[in-house]
DNA sequence: ACTAAGTCAAGACAATTTCTTGATCTGCAT
DNA sequence: ATGCAGATCAAGAAATTGTCTTGACTTAGT
């Protein structure tokens, strides 16, 4: 019985998605390939669970990520996909050092590049730039929250479901709709439905 | 979209595995309770992986956890299973501090209270008598390896598999006959012979 | 009363994992 | 040099698990 391929991969998309928002020195791509680590979480792998510290904030090569919330009654709610150049963290327990309240895991087998908080730190210390780079992130990441909370508010089921075919296209022929579902707010079996009356339009 | 049972679980299983061993007094009980951490890892995750140093030893509540070892080849061979009411613990990483030449992971998805290295240590401070409960742990391991070694190094690999469906029945009909095969250490394809010859027989 | 949406259960499909078998090879002991 | 223990590789069958759909029924709001 044998075992997985090495982990030995591309830094270099990593160094291109920065390099699209402000080139960086050749000490500022050193600085990134010392203090960024590949690491492959198989399907269904938690890379952070509720109560945990977050320790590292993941830059998604391949596979894809999901980060959810467990409610008192056990239901899970989605609050964010990660695929191939997606950032994903929890940053309120990351950057408060806190236990988390949210959960994150594969939904595929999933290679990351991540980033410790102490590394990032030195990061920070090291390379100003970065301050920027990740500021740029998190505002990018604040805007699409909020239009996805805005979606929530004011749309049926149906309206949001055709949005974040819109939206989130690269999702849509890949996840699973139970997933789906459970990003959207509504139970698999009315996007079922809903699926099924949209087709009928058409 | 549901998820899971609660991790808030039966210590009670725990402090009844001691009990049988030794009565605790109240406040011993209260020690456990306070030290032991739930967690749930789900099928194929690591608890530990090769170069980490072990940090927690664990006693499994549902679910079953394999640890092994991989060689230069990458063939990997299996050293103990662990299912309800076992530990499991790569003692030379634990108490060595040092990194692991071993991987534990999960075969099935699993339960485990854990302790860590330094709350174990305050335990065995704080009430002597675990140091006698985690001798007795210990030395009921090591007889069982030793056991396997001889078994091993005396018999063939269809007397070698009589023997682990009457040792190990549990895991028997549990576990994929590939992690069996890996166990005993053949091939599936040979296990898989040898049980159709057997089953012949009778 | 109608609509949006939920729950539960069952069946149908799809995908993945596990098991078996045949063919062929190696090393060792007779 | 033949026979047996055991390995490897490939392919298909069988079993298990995960996903999607549908029907029947319920609840809450307008």
């Amino acid at each position: 019985m044998k075992v997985r391929e090495p982990l030995h991969v591309h830094l270099e998309s990593l160094i291109h998605y920065f390099h699209k928002i402000i080139p960086l020195s050749a000490r500022e791509e050193q600085l990134v390939r010392e203090l960024f680590k590949p690491r492959l979480y198989r399907k269904r792998q938690y890379l952070l669970q509720e109560g945990d510290i977050c320790q590292q904030f993941s830059f998604v090569i391949s596979g894809c990520l999901r980060m959810y919330k467990v409610d008192k009654d056990g239901n899970i709610h989605i609050l964010q996909f990660a695929a191939e150049n997606w950032w994903l963290v929890d940053i309120g327990s990351f950057h408060g050092r806190k236990p988390a309240e949210l959960n994150i895991d594969a939904l595929e087998d999933t290679l990351v590049l991540q980033i410790s908080y102490e590394n990032l730190l030195v990061l920070y210390t090291r390379a100003g730039k970065f301050d920027r780079i990740f500021r740029v992130l998190i505002e990018n990441s604040f805007v699409a929250l909020q239009k996805r909370l805005l979606q929530n508010l004011s749309s049926s089921a149906e309206e949001r479901y055709a949005a974040f075919l819109e939206n989130y296209a690269q999702f849509a022929n890949r996840l699973p709709q139970t997933q789906i579902a459970s990003f959207l707010g509504i139970s698999p079996e009315f996007l079922s439905r809903l699926r099924g009356r949209m087709a009928k339009k058409t």
